[in-house]
DNA sequence: TTGTCAAATTATATCGATATTTTTGGAGGC
DNA sequence: GCCTCCAAAAATATCGATATAATTTGACAA
């Protein structure tokens, strides 16, 4: 048994670590849709060899994060009004049911790791963008993660990220109405801990609704 | 402009080579769920080096096809009746909703589509396995080739291949009642080109669930 | 000026070798 | 006999170098 503080260093692997530092790019919008992302420039920045950044990107592309022409390298996904409105949809669908299943098989401890998130996003401070969104997208997983179901609970928390996406994206248009969003969480929090499905399920659609619907607009204009 | 039959003779990358040679072993179940997938033992059994080999195991990893296991590889996703459950059930939420929308926007180049890979999947031979198998997933992915949703059809692509791999695991079992199953994708094919969408999705979804439940039977046993 | 082609340049895909880590197979103590 | 621990073997992850393919550049002709 080993408990010495891990002298060693290497918790993980550079791939690993390659992938999320992309990840995180690519999603806040550092690495703008469409970007070439050369294995050398992207090798330098991580300061890592090109066989974890290959593979990061391998990742990434089932993530639909990133594109691989064949021959002719990576790129960071493309983004269309089209391409948000087919993740808005299936967002839509895909947390329904996971909510649904995850109310159905309810339980304390899930119920404590809902209370836990919801309470982190309240007290996280709205201006630290990143720190935010880590706590959001927990209160949102959190709802979720009882749902019993490895894959559908994987295919929301991608979705998720894709949405993150567009939202870093428009974060220097006008700053959408905050004053709401609180409260849909509240209500959202308070419906699912009293089981009341069908209404939790509700209030969490039309939460993603209501915030696509104004990104949609934004990308119009 | 070359007009010549590419004299090259490299049309493909040895990534996707080796990425489509490794899906068809997992999904023919000759790389049996839970095995260890060595990288020298595939590098030498696919003809490549390592780089291609692991690049192809990283985008199985995002089909769920393998399973990587930090600094200890890769090995060949498990299977199981809860595995297999979540996939049938994905599978119907999400070919319902890509078979309406593919519907919605039926036209006849479409219909053309579904009318031969139909054609060719009844003229296949159902004792030769891969090529039945490859045109009866042709009928279905034409069937939702419409719906104008990229990613869904992916997701549907992906559960797909799941499925069909459970398919291939229970192989040797009994053979499944294979009477009803020429009639019932008559059916399907009929109401989708008649446009009765409700009829359809309701034939597609009961189709997948009745050779589910005769899976999930057989591995009750 | 514009279009075309080919050399020069850049970038990708792939290989072979190496450092690290995990697993295996005992040797020695309990 | 069984467990623990260490050394040997195997396998992974990663690096550096190279062959090959794509892109750019610029000279030349129309």
């Amino acid at each position: 048994m080993n408990m010495m503080p891990s002298s060693t260093g290497k918790e993980t692997s550079a791939t690993r670590e390659c992938y999320l530092r992309l990840r995180q790019l690519i999603l806040t919008g550092a690495m703008p849709p469409g970007k070439k992302l050369k294995i050398e420039e992207l090798r330098r920045l991580l300061n890592t060899g090109a066989s974890p950044v290959r593979e990061a990107l391998s990742l990434l592309t089932s993530d639909m994060l990133v594109e691989r022409i064949d021959q002719r390298g990576f790129r960071a996904a493309p983004v269309s009004k089209a391409n948000f409105q087919e993740i808005l949809m299936l967002r839509c669908s895909l947390e329904d049911m996971a909510l649904r299943a995850s109310l159905a098989n309810a339980d304390t401890e899930w119920e404590e790791r809902v209370v836990l998130s919801h309470h982190r996003m309240s007290r996280a401070d709205r201006n630290e963008t990143e720190t935010f969104e880590e706590a959001h997208k927990s209160f949102h997983m959190a709802l979720l993660s009882n749902a019993d179901m490895p894959m559908l609970e994987r295919y929301c928390e991608q979705l998720y990220d894709l949405n993150i996406r567009y939202r870093y994206l428009a974060a220097d248009g006008p700053r959408y109405s905050e004053r709401s969003i609180a409260t849909e969480h509240q209500e959202i929090f308070g419906a699912a801990l009293a089981r009341q499905t069908d209404i939790a399920a509700e209030l969490l659609v039309s939460h993603y609704r209501r915030t696509g619907e104004y990104f949609i607009s934004q990308m119009e204009a």
